[in-house]
DNA sequence: CCGGAGGAGTTGTCACGTCAACTCTAGGTT
DNA sequence: AACCTAGAGTTGACGTGACAACTCCTCCGG
């Protein structure tokens, strides 16, 4: 079937350039959040999400739903993040399963911060130095790679057309 | 300066596609790395860079520099890899510092392979779906950010033109 | 009522990645 | 020679991420 023979060099410069890319990209935007609001990019998501339900306490499934993330995963972070006083477990009735998750004061306001903030930097490193050509270039190319390799994936607000 | 207002969400969108799209490629490469190779993402990319070397030996400050990682992490990933056998570490003269890394034969076979079939998984997961328009304009737009986050860079290979 | 299947969350383990502190050596200063 | 400083590597602490095992509960069939 698919022949495996090395990449040519200028395939895997390609692949070398837009990986480093990506890595820079991420790691300065991370180096940002953590200088200007002293929160990791995992709390950062986590803390958008609870913020866009508004209110609302979601369960874990939801989140891990949400956020693309592995249950346990979520399951540490939520640990992590209730040690430092941002979200809360509420639990329901009886029993010690079925936990409602949802934000604190303090986690409210390090969300309303943190999306100010983190959006200025995106912006900054990401948005601003995109051309339009390549801001649809890569608005197109993510859709697709999304649609290609998400496996589930239906309750998004995603209408990317072919 | 920089007025912080939050994202509009067709921005927003955007971001969140790219963040999407470039995270579930990079998982799933690296588990067909784990699954077809039984190594890391971080371990190939050691593996290649001592394998690109063709029989020299590196230090760990040259690795680091090649990698862009930090030096702690390339000491860490190092330590893992000569327990798994596929790295060594040769001391130079009477002292503990200053120390040579080297493949093992088991690291050269393990480099040969993982060349092969992560090039293969790369090109049906990356390079493939890319139109040619794409591909020029992502080599375009990873060049420019490197050039923008890499603090020095002078020895590499690009000659991305502007 | 009992027992098993399955779902939701939690926990453990291990590798990765960042940062700061530490060690050791070499080289320069006095 | 004694000092001290800069550079190279190592180490430790901690958060992140993936994965599997485990616990509880619920529900369903007998």
């Amino acid at each position: 079937m698919t022949e495996t023979r090395p990449l040519e060099p200028e395939e895997w410069e390609l692949w070398d350039a837009w990986m480093r890319a990506q890595r820079l990209l991420v790691r300065e935007l991370e180096r940002g959040l953590q200088r200007d609001c002293d929160i990791s990019k995992a709390e950062f998501s986590v803390l958008v999400t609870l913020w866009r339900a508004a209110g609302r306490e979601l369960r874990v499934g939801e989140l891990a739903e949400t956020l693309d993330w592995d249950k346990g995963r979520v399951s540490h972070q939520l640990t992590r993040m209730e040690k430092r006083g941002f979200v809360r477990r509420t639990r329901y009735g009886t029993d010690g399963r079925r936990a409602g998750i949802g934000l604190t004061a303090e986690g409210r306001r390090a969300a309303r911060d943190a999306v100010l903030v983190h959006g200025g930097n995106i912006r900054r490193h990401f948005l601003d130095p995109l051309t339009p050509e390549q801001a649809s270039v890569i608005r197109a190319w993510s859709g697709r790679t999304v649609d290609r390799l998400e496996p589930h994936r239906d309750g998004g607000a995603d209408d990317s057309a072919s």
